[in-house]
DNA sequence: CATCTCATGTGAACGGCTCTTACATGAGTC
DNA sequence: GACTCATGTAAGAGCCGTTCACATGAGATG
C-alpha cells in the first residue's frame, strides 16, 4: 500500500503535499503489522513513496515520529475513555465498567495506537504534549473514580487517585497480558473483558461501592 | 566492562572458553543500561571480547538470545515468587502479600531481566523452555490463591485462576507503569508497593478474605 | 509575468547492525 | 602424533538511521 497523493489519480510531483500525515499513517500500518520494534523510518518513507531521507524534513528523527503517534494515540484514548464514561450515565458504576471495556477496546482495535503508547518505550518527557496527552487520559479515569468515591459516606470514603491508579494499572495489565493480537501469551478460562469486569467488580465491592454476591455464584 | 575469560589473569587464546555465559551476562548488562531495544549482538559481542559473528556459534540469533534470558529469568522469578509465598507461612494472607513484594522487587532489582520477560517481544513459542519457565512463575500465584481460596467456605469460593489472573495483571501493571527505572513516568503519592499492597488488600476484601475497614480510615 | 526564497524533496555517503560464508585454530580423542 | 569438530575469525551482503550538499517548485513579491 502506498500511501502517497495520488490517490486522486493525479500524479504526484518532487512535492508530496502531506508527507507528514502519509508517515504517521505509514508508521500505523507497519506498527500494527509488525510491532513497534519492528518499524523502519526506512519503510514508512517507502510507503509514502519519498526518499529515506524525506521524513527527517517533518520529523527530529524516528523517536519523535513514534512519539508524535503515541501522542495521537493518547488523544483517541482519551476521547474513547470520555465517551464511555459519558458523565457517569446512565449510572456511575455501570459507566465505570464502561470505561473498563473501552480501556480494552482500545488497545485490541488499535494495538498500534497502544504500543506506541505503552510497550514502544517512548520518554514521556521527549514531547510535552506527549506526557499532557497521556496525563488527560488517565485525567478522565480520575474524574471518574472521584464520582464514585464521593458515592460512599465522607469517613469510609477511599483516596480517588489511589482507586484510579488501581483500576489503570489492572487495566493496562489485563491489556498488555491477554489482549494484545500477540496472541498465544496465555490461554484463559474467560475473556479479557470478562477478567477486567469481574476484577473492576470484586475491587469496588472491596472498597464497599458495588454489592453483589462474594465469588462464584453469578 | 569485558565479560571475557581472562579475568583470572590468564591470557585467552583463540577460543574464549566459555562464551555462552558471557554472552548471557553482557546482555543483562546492556539490556539494564540501555533497555531490551537498546541491545545489541554486536555490542555483546565486543564486551565479551570475541568477534561479531562469534554469538551465532551460540545462539540462532539475536532474539533466541534475548529468549534464552527471559527464560532464566522466569526461572529466577519463580524462585522469588516460591521463596516469598514460603508454602503460606507464617499465614496464608500475609504470604500473598509477600509475592506481591516479591513481584515489585523483582521488577525493581533485575530491570534486565524484567524487560526481556515482559517487555521486548519475545514470542513465549520460540523456546518451548520459555513458554515452561513462564507458566512455572504463574503457577506459584496460582497456587497461593488456591489456598487462599480454601480459607472461604465452599458456596461463596471464587474461582482461584481467575484470582490468580487479576492478581498477576495488577502486578505487572504496576511493575511496568511505575516500578521500573524508566523513572519518570507518573509521579505517584505512594510508593509502588504500597499502591500494590493496597490493591490486593482491597482486591481480597472485595472477595471476602481480608478484614479491615472499608477504605480510608481504620 | 518574472523573480526570489525557502520549505520540502533527492542522492550519496558514513558508520553500525544482523546474519552468512569460507576459512583458521586448537582441545580432546584414538 | 594425527584427526576431528566445536568454536573462533575475516570479509562481505544487505539493511537501517542519520547527515549533507544540492535540486525543485509553490507562493510571495515586485
Amino acid at each position: 500500500m502506498r500511501w502517497s497523493d495520488d490517490s486522486s489519480g493525479g500524479r504526484r510531483g518532487y512535492h508530496h503535499g502531506n508527507l507528514r500525515e502519509a508517515l504517521i499513517r505509514a508508521a500505523l500500518d507497519l506498527i500494527g503489522q509488525k510491532g513497534p520494534a519492528g518499524f523502519t523510518f526506512a519503510d514508512a518513507a517507502r510507503m509514502a513513496g519519498v526518499s529515506s531521507a524525506a521524513p527527517y524534513r517533518h520529523f527530529r528523527d524516528r523517536d519523535a515520529l513514534l512519539a508524535d503517534v503515541a501522542r495521537r494515540g493518547f488523544e483517541l484514548f482519551t476521547t474513547a475513555l470520555d465517551r464511555a464514561w459519558n458523565d457517569g450515565r446512565p449510572e456511575p458504576l455501570r459507566a465505570f465498567e464502561n470505561i473498563g471495556r473501552a480501556f480494552l477496546d482500545f488497545a485490541r482495535k488499535e494495538p498500534a495506537y497502544y504500543a506506541a503508547m505503552f510497550e514502544a518505550g517512548v520518554a514521556l518527557e521527549s514531547d510535552p504534549g506527549l506526557r499532557q496527552a497521556a496525563d488527560d487520559a488517565f485525567a478522565v479515569l480520575r474524574k471518574a473514580s472521584e464520582t464514585l468515591c464521593a458515592l460512599l459516606p465522607r469517613d469510609s470514603r477511599p483516596p480517588a487517585l489511589m482507586m484510579s491508579l488501581h483500576v489503570w494499572a489492572l487495566s493496562h495489565g489485563i491489556a498488555s497480558l491477554f489482549a494484545r493480537p500477540d496472541a498465544g501469551r496465555r490461554k484463559l478460562p474467560m475473556s479479557a473483558d470478562e477478567l477486567l469486569e469481574a476484577g473492576v467488580l470484586v475491587y469496588l465491592r472491596g472498597l464497599g461501592l458495588a454489592g453483589g454476591t462474594t465469588g462464584g455464584s453469578r
